[in-house]
DNA sequence: ACCCAGAATGAATGAATATTCATTCTTCAT
DNA sequence: ATGAAGAATGAATATTCATTCATTCTGGGT
């Protein structure tokens, strides 16, 4: 597909009438921001230029620096709001009072991180592009831990309820909460990097296993 | 390390001298492929330049176009390398007949996974890199998958045996494996990407009770 | 109606980088 | 010892890219 399908239709309209037009800060951060996510997950993050992103946002290649100092910023935002989305919609789930069943409440949760939202290709490939790069970029394993460790936290808390609940024994709520994250990563890791081998359906049924497993008297 | 081990007296010699040195062909490649591994642990794959990778192998810059026909290339070969060193590992010790007790080598197994050969950051930083980049890369993909396939086959196999040994009720051998080298690739990521909130020893616990739940009778 | 603050543009700049290839050097068969 | 085969070198080339900034344009305030 062309970089036209994936514009806005405000950029389309723009692309056609060639006419200026000037929107304020906010909208336009998240306009690149959105395009420099297409363009990772199509192009790579090794492959993403300048040039690339302003052209899919359908603007000049100048204001890419008007908003973000430098590309290297315009990345380090682009990591901090996929973060950001991904784990504020995992804390809305676990600390939100509108499901009381604790068994339904991790049901919404497995819905959330296998679901069609976050494992949307683009989301996935962006998120992997940046942990490939994290290993050599603290500022990137800073932006991530910074907001995984809030999430781990909750999701600790409400294993810990659901152990409590249950009274189940010899079990380990950190423990478990730590394996319950390797292994939604690990399937985001499967579904992006072998998707012939790995559904979208049977990583949610490999997931539910685990927790059924864990707690046979919440789940199914 | 490796190349540390195969210097000669003479190669030592050389290195001061700025002797220029011939070796065979796949002896230059191992070099180069060694050195863009170390590039990419330190600088991350999108920061990789000829330049790094050669005078990183104390060789020239034409050096690495003369043996792999240009860059992309040589980050591929890269890739299969890492691959398929890691699992040819995992299938070795498999089907190994070496450890007869089914337990013991799925213990074994374990330790190879999340032990000190594997998770040396430098292994790691390598395979994401990729992963990342897999995304957006068929190429990559293929080599991943390919390598992968095999290695998952080899586990469900294990898995079965086990299965069929302790006359486990209800486990699927398919569904486990696919979880298990889930976990396994979370848990490498967390290594990576925040090893703060999760130590080695932590990783390899959390492992072992995944598989402790499955197969109760054969681990610990 | 008209200004002008500042948003947006994109040609120009300079730095970085992959790749080439004429030349130099090593090795080894003779 | 000698020459040939080809491995290794690195200066040169051509390209790509981030960043700059003089200029143009827009929309709201008067």
């Amino acid at each position: 597909m062309t970089e036209a399908s994936s514009a806005t239709p405000e950029a389309l309209a723009d692309a056609q009438t060639k006419r200026r037009q000037i929107l304020p800060k906010a909208e336009r951060r998240q306009q690149l921001i959105d395009a420099t996510i297409r363009c990772i997950a199509q192009h790579g993050l090794s492959a993403v230029t300048m040039q690339m992103v302003t052209r899919d946002a359908g603007l000049s290649v100048g204001i890419a620096n008007l908003h973000f100092e430098s590309k290297d910023n315009l990345l380090k935002e682009t990591l901090r709001y996929v973060a950001e989305e991904y784990h504020n919609g995992q804390i809305d789930i676990m600390e939100g009072a509108e499901i009381p069943d604790l068994g339904e409440r991790l049901d919404a949760l497995l819905d959330f991180q296998l679901g069609r939202g976050v494992t949307q290709r683009q989301k996935m490939s962006v998120w992997f592009a940046y942990y490939g790069e994290a290993g050599a970029r603290p500022v990137y394993q800073k932006i991530v831990s910074t907001v995984d460790k809030l999430a781990a936290q909750k999701l600790e808390t409400l294993f810990a309820s659901i152990i409590s609940d249950g009274g189940y024994q010899g079990v380990d709520a950190r423990e478990l909460a730590t394996g319950y994250s390797a292994l939604i990563d690990g399937l985001h890791l499967g579904l992006l990097v072998t998707p012939r081998e790995l559904s979208k359906r049977r990583a949610r049924s490999v997931a539910r296993d685990f927790l059924r497993r864990a707690f046979p008297g919440h789940i199914r």
